[in-house]
RNA sequence: GGACAGGUGGCCGAGUGGUUAAUGGCAGCAGACUGUAAAUCUGCCCGCGAGAGCGUACGCUGGUUCGAAUCCAGCCCUGUCCA
């Protein structure tokens, strides 16, 4: 590992953040003498980001707890255009209200992350839609156009996998890059903006706004990515069964975020650990020696430190309580999700469909057929079964999912 | 504008008149084994229905046929080459 002497890529370096760096000495000499301004892109098409993008954002908190400036910039003006990577024509272009609304939920995230204020190393948060709405199409192509050959785009792996594929590329998708490149220098001469950093996919664009710029404004800026974050089994990080898993707790309740982290592969516990969480690296080194059955309380470590950096203190220990007295003690804990129980009482069918652990009633029958269906620990087999009313109970899909039944109050 | 190839279930990809709700793979769900892990093996995997069954589905719209994802026509979309 290269020996860096700034905090910065000291930090980053030893937790496993880089991928590639443009130019490590560079890059190093600047952070040990200057507050150096970073910032990542993200996207604004949803109301939540998910932990795809939690790398990226623990990145930005490393660079804040290392002396420098985050800055966060939001894909507000090229969302506007809409994503043109998907075939599917349902994609609908969102409105500027509908943007500005996914910004808003987006930021309470951060926040929780990052210091955002006006001091020299405080965070800030801004919609690149401040400078790419009023860009002129004639304007943009005389200062930017000369600087970019269509040989080289051609080059990247986002445009040349398309080709090789004979997949679609429109000219919208294809002009991405050049205003990604475009959004770097600005950030520079409005934020004295140095560094770019992002996933090993944003590589070209990244070295294409150091480019741009240097023609430009002679002036050198740096770029770094992270390794691309998947599991160990191969997945990309950030999806499972139920779809994203999203940083807001409107997305997804934090008992689920808790799980995520909680039944991650044993062998991406240590590397978690480092990228996701604040402790110490001794500490890290440890649990990442547990062996067997042990490394679980690695995993719980992982599950409400992130829980606690993502959601808040409060949020962490109920996920852990109820994991506690759901898994340890085979009871129910507060955090599960409940289904109101009617006193004449519910369909087992019915109520696997109302607590969500199925999307239809054939899925629910599907579940109980193949064994899959609990009532308070017990296998349901039956498909008519009926659940009484007045008492509550514990229901499960499989042996990880489970929900109260909580008779209505009178 | 022309020639050719193509558009199939979440994805990839077979199927080219009936036995096809549609082979296979991936992803997913459940069971066994475990440690709320991995690997492995087994079952499931469009919706409704207790069930027989019904309804939808192979780009869109019509047509041929007892019967079509499969044949015909028009249209839309994508790719490659040509103008």
């Amino acid at each position: 590992m290269t020996q860096y002497t700034s905090p910065l890529l000291r930090l980053l370096s030893e937790r496993g953040y880089i991928h590639q760096l443009t130019d490590a000495t560079g890059l190093d000499a600047l952070a040990g003498k200057q507050i150096v301004p970073g910032y990542i892109g993200f996207d604004a098409t949803a109301p939540s980001l998910h932990v795809g993008s939690l790398v990226q954002i623990m990145m930005l908190r490393r660079l804040q707890q290392t002396g420098h400036k985050p800055i966060v910039v939001m894909g507000g003006g090229t969302t506007k255009i809409g994503d043109p990577s998907g075939k599917d024509e349902s994609r609908k272009m969102l409105t500027t209200e509908g943007i500005q609304a996914n910004i808003a939920s987006i930021r309470t995230v951060f926040e929780r992350l990052l210091t955002f204020g006006d001091g020299p190393t405080d965070a800030v948060m801004i919609d690149n839609d401040e400078w790419l709405s009023k860009l002129g199409y004639v304007e943009l192509l005389r200062d930017v156009g000369p600087h970019f050959t269509i040989n080289r785009m051609l080059t990247f792996d986002a445009v040349k996998l398309r080709l090789e594929r004979e997949q679609p590329l429109t000219f919208l998708e294809f002009n991405y890059m050049i205003l990604q490149a475009y959004d770097f220098r600005e950030l520079l001469l409005r934020h004295d903006c140095r560094l770019q950093m992002g996933g090993s996919d944003q590589w070209g664009n990244i070295i294409n706004g150091i480019e741009l710029t240097r023609r430009m404004e002679g002036r050198e800026l740096f770029g770094l990515t992270t390794p691309l974050l998947t599991t160990a089994d191969g997945a990309k990080m950030g999806k499972t069964a139920a779809g994203a898993v999203w940083l807001n707790e409107a997305q997804l309740p934090a008992y689920d975020f808790w799980q995520f982290w909680r039944n991650v592969d044993d062998r991406d516990v240590g590397r978690f650990l480092r990228l996701f969480t604040d402790l110490p690296l001794d500490e890290i080194a440890r649990l990442e020696a547990l062996q067997g059955s042990e490394i679980n309380a690695a995993k719980a470590a992982l599950a409400n430190e992130v829980t606690r950096l993502c959601r808040g203190d409060e949020a962490a220990r109920a996920a852990e309580d109820t994991a506690a007295a759901t898994f340890g003690a085979g009871g129910v804990g507060e955090d599960l999700p409940v289904l109101d129980l009617p006193t004449g009482g519910i369909s087992m069918i019915d109520a696997l469909v109302g607590i969500g652990f199925a999307a239809s009633r054939g899925e629910a029958k599907r579940l109980i057929t193949g064994g899959g269906a609990r009532l308070d620990g017990a296998s349901v087999t039956d498909e008519s079964h009926h659940i009484a009313g007045g008492a509550e109970s514990r229901i499960s899909s499989g042996k990880k999912k489970h929900g109260i039944l909580r008779p209505i109050p009178l």
